[in-house]
DNA sequence: CGGTTGACCAAGT
DNA sequence: GACTTGGCCAACC
């Protein structure tokens, strides 16, 4: 089990009307690599409806990026119904899940 | 095996 | 507030 295949295993936690964070994936994984976590998502070979790369957003509630741009990343996520101002998140504090939230898989 | 590269983060200016 | 800086760690030369 490769590093990224971790990042990804984590990624289909993520309910719908909810984000995480490239951080809070890295702390869920008991490491700091949150720059490497980064990478795995933009060599991401899954499907986004499966392995929602998109409601991975910065510490900061800022969208990120994404492999087809930042602008594609914010258009999947408004028309997942997120509500998105400049670029930010605007619900970040209430949707974003926490290291915590996921489940310890093997 | 050292050096570089990021869809990053936090603290400093 | 907004920039800039140093640090972080796995993957890939």
């Amino acid at each position: 089990m490769t590093f990224d295949e971790r990042c990804y295993a984590l990624l289909r936690q993520i309910p719908e009307g909810r984000v995480t964070t490239y951080k809070e994936i890295a702390r869920a994984l008991g490491t700091k690599a949150y720059r490497a976590v980064g990478n795995a998502m933009n060599k991401n070979p899954y499907p986004t409806d499966k392995y929602p790369c998109h409601r991975v957003v910065k510490s900061d509630g800022f969208a990120g990026g994404y492999a087809s741009g930042t602008n594609e990343k914010i258009k999947r996520l408004l028309s997942e119904g997120y509500r998105i101002e400049r670029g930010k998140l605007l619900d970040f504090d209430e949707i974003v899940m926490k290291a915590s939230e996921f489940s310890k898989s093997s």
